[in-house]
DNA sequence: TATGAATGAGTCTTCATTCAT
DNA sequence: AATGAATGAAGACTCATTCAT
């Protein structure tokens, strides 16, 4: 792994957990000097911006590895969830950081909620999910629900294993107990 | 309304749509200057701490006007999700603050999760809820649902009409279409 | 006497204690509001400049009862000493503040120093004092003797009631043992 | 000298001179910019609390210098007089600024002011300075015609080369001629 | 007259960022 | 390539001071 990835990925791991980290911490946490962090990120906001392509590289490759296509929606959802599982807490830190939706989100995040909402497209005529919802809704809960989970794992208000589980139950069946 | 609760209700507004908001912007936005806001409010700090304060009282408030313990679990809930709704926007800028949850929660916010929690486990013991997950999850899930939902609204990706279903209905009943 | 002079002494005595003391605290010293405080005296720089005057007029007082030119220069300076007591502290509180000297001293200062350096002056040509000293040096001397003594007074290093002994005695006579 | 010394000294000059000078003044006065002062020292209160640590140190290498245990009390505390004269515009400031004294003395400062005290009572027991005056006072009194003379030659109100003789003969014989 | 409320001005402080080695 | 040192820019904060009742 290259010394930018090596960094990046400190980067996203310290600022996941507090979104308010200094340069200075970010550069100690990855074990460098701030100029060196500089050389390699110019400025925050380029880093943020690296950190939003991290976490939009890892989606796709998630669902990539989703196949989003294949099988039921319902069966293509739970591999998401399953394969963003890694992936959460990046998620969770840009959507904090308003960095993802407000003003003009990225192409390539733009590009990610097209295919969410794709699949989600697809489960409504399928007859799998609710249609008086829209995508966007869907999408936004979900993700919303992914961030959740990541955080309450992370401060251990949940168990890391029961991640998935909370996150697609919750998403798919509600809370309601179901009927006989 | 005293001045103090009148700027105390603009930072919240103008914090709630920009978490990054200067103390000079939040002055300008409640029509005072920078001196003034620290007279009433002595550093930011101070501020976030009585927004935190503000959002807990709502809570109450709203908890206080949903009667928790009146009616079944679901009624009970329809009533909350309806009564937090003004303070909803407050409650997801002091997730964002990490200033609800993490370290050592006020013991307001402690004492609010408990009365949820409660509410979740009446629901459970009376057959509405599903007993497989936790009541801590149930209410971290439903607040990180509120929280989106008034996000959602506040950017017009849903409408704020719906928002009180959106939530509801997602909790309660999740995403799946419901078989006959 | 007048409200402006209670005032004014309740300053002296704040100041005196703690000299970077803000508006506020002398006002609440005085039990006014800073509003108040500041109809009386416009301003801390006037406030600073009423003070000095009303040091002047204290030692210029003292210097009167003191009866300079009646008796011995050493008699007289026994009763300087034991006339500006009462003021030693606001002096030293004005020293502090290079009210008194730097710049262009005040011309009532200047004079009073000047009444000073006549009575060493007599007591040169009386072959009292030292004449390998400038009555400047003497003057400065004195008061730095007399601030310091105020101070080792206020903050229980020397007792109260040693205060003139120990201002005169060193001053005449020095700290050497006088010899048989 | 490293460059923090070299901060130090400059800020000591400065504040010697007025002891109101800005963070930006000393900043300019040491030849670098107000950031690069706040890195040396951080905030003011850290900046006055080095100044007086130096002082401290400078004093004891002074008194190092001075042997206070060799020869009779007073010809050490000639050399004390002597070799303290560089450091005594720091020592005024200090005394003015409170730094010193009030409150808890520093324990640095608390030892200085112990050895002094030794030395008096040394010259006490050895017949060489009177004895109806406290140890206390006596150093008490030295301090303040040493900062009296350092503030009196900076203003040219006695020659800088009369300083220790100034000091020393006043203080040793006081201002009374000598009877023959 | 007295004062609670408001403010302008200026200082302190902390960042992200750049420079020189 | 890496970094310790330096800094500009900008926000936080604290005064003395004024205003309106």
């Amino acid at each position: 792994m290259s010394s930018r990835e090596t960094i990046l990925r400190a980067a996203a791991t310290l600022l996941s957990r507090n979104n308010g980290a200094t340069m200075d911490e970010v550069a100690k946490a990855a074990g460098i000097s701030r100029a060196t962090l500089h050389r390699y990120f110019a400025g925050r906001k380029t880093l943020i911006k690296a950190l939003e392509e991290l976490g939009i590289a890892e989606t796709e490759r998630a669902f990539q590895a989703a196949r989003l296509d294949e099988g039921t929606a319902t069966e293509a959802l739970h591999r998401v969830v399953a394969e963003t599982e890694s992936t959460a807490p990046l998620l969770s830190f840009l959507l904090s950081e308003d960095q993802l939706y407000l003003e003009e989100p990225s192409e390539g995040w733009q590009q990610l909620e097209d295919r969410l909402a794709a699949l989600f497209h697809r489960g409504q005529a399928d007859g799998e999910f609710r249609i008086d919802m829209s995508t966007t809704w869907l999408s936004d809960a979900l993700l919303a629900l992914i961030a959740a989970a990541a955080w309450s794992a992370q401060f251990g208000r949940i168990a890391s294993k029961d991640y998935r589980a909370m996150v697609l139950d919750l998403f798919l069946n509600g809370a309601r107990r179901e009927q006989p």
